[in-house]
DNA sequence: TGAAAAACGACTAAACCACTCGGATTTATC
DNA sequence: GATAAATCCGAGTGGTTTAGTCGTTTTTCA
């Protein structure tokens, strides 16, 4: 039930990103230091967030990110989506990689009923939780 | 956010077992057969959930196991804690297993808030959920 | 042209996962 | 008391993942 330090760090970077939406940009270097995280560890997470275009770059002097899109428009679960797979405690109850378990009987499975439940409602917060609930909310 | 094998197994051996109590005892070979699971890899489990007084043991011939309370009295919550560790997400929102996090401002983290949030539905559910729900419930 | 920054690919040590195995011990039954 | 059936226990193992590091290339600004 746990999120890896690659999705740790790069919600980390991303609030501190999401806080300073429209201040231009923030460099690797700057994200890492301020948030305690690895420099060249957060260097090649950042580059999976520009792949899964959560996050934009521009290279050279004063180069640096930016998110793609208004923090309102970036939910959780799609960055813990893209660094740390399906949210689903099992894969036989998950939307977007789901796998047979081997279990006697899907049907009359207790524990695929519960374990869906927590998914469907974990989704559901991660769903809704934007980078900008991250600074606005109390 | 995933359960491990162990954990996975070992719901489905204890959700059996919780099915048949009062029935006498089922044996490691049983389990595993019927739960497709492989046999002495849940040997390994169920001594696990045996130490961690989930499940009793009678050794010989005619031994096996048993549930070492009424299924309506051991949470999905406790299983999952014995084999596969906290719930929450990250460490600086765990009740059972706290840590410090490396973010700059533990007030103002809005992830932490967040990641509490999950926790708490999380170990709500899994807390109020027992291997009794998991046969009866519909 | 030089410095600052991201991009990319490769590498690594340690931990963890999903098992397997051999043997010891206990227990019921013949 | 012997035998078979079962758990108990510690150890080992191959593969994958985690949490990074490193060197080099490319782009951009001044």
């Amino acid at each position: 039930m746990k999120l890896s330090k690659r999705g740790e760090y790069g919600l980390r970077a991303l609030q501190d990103l999401a806080r300073h939406h429209g201040e231009g940009t923030l460099t690797n270097g700057e994200l890492a230091k301020r948030n305690n995280i690895p420099a060249r560890f957060l260097e090649q997470i950042m580059l999976t967030l520009k792949h899964g275009h959560i996050v934009r770059s521009r290279k050279g002097a004063k180069g640096g990110y930016t998110l793609a899109r208004p923090p309102e428009q970036i939910s959780l679960a799609e960055v813990v989506r893209l660094l740390d797979g399906p949210l689903s405690p099992v894969s036989c109850t998950s939307e977007t990689a789901y796998e047979p378990c081997g279990c006697p009987d899907m049907e009359t499975c207790g524990l695929r009923r519960v374990m869906k439940e927590v998914r469907d409602v974990v989704a559901e917060m991660m769903e809704n939780t934007t980078l900008a609930d991250l600074r606005t909310k109390q």
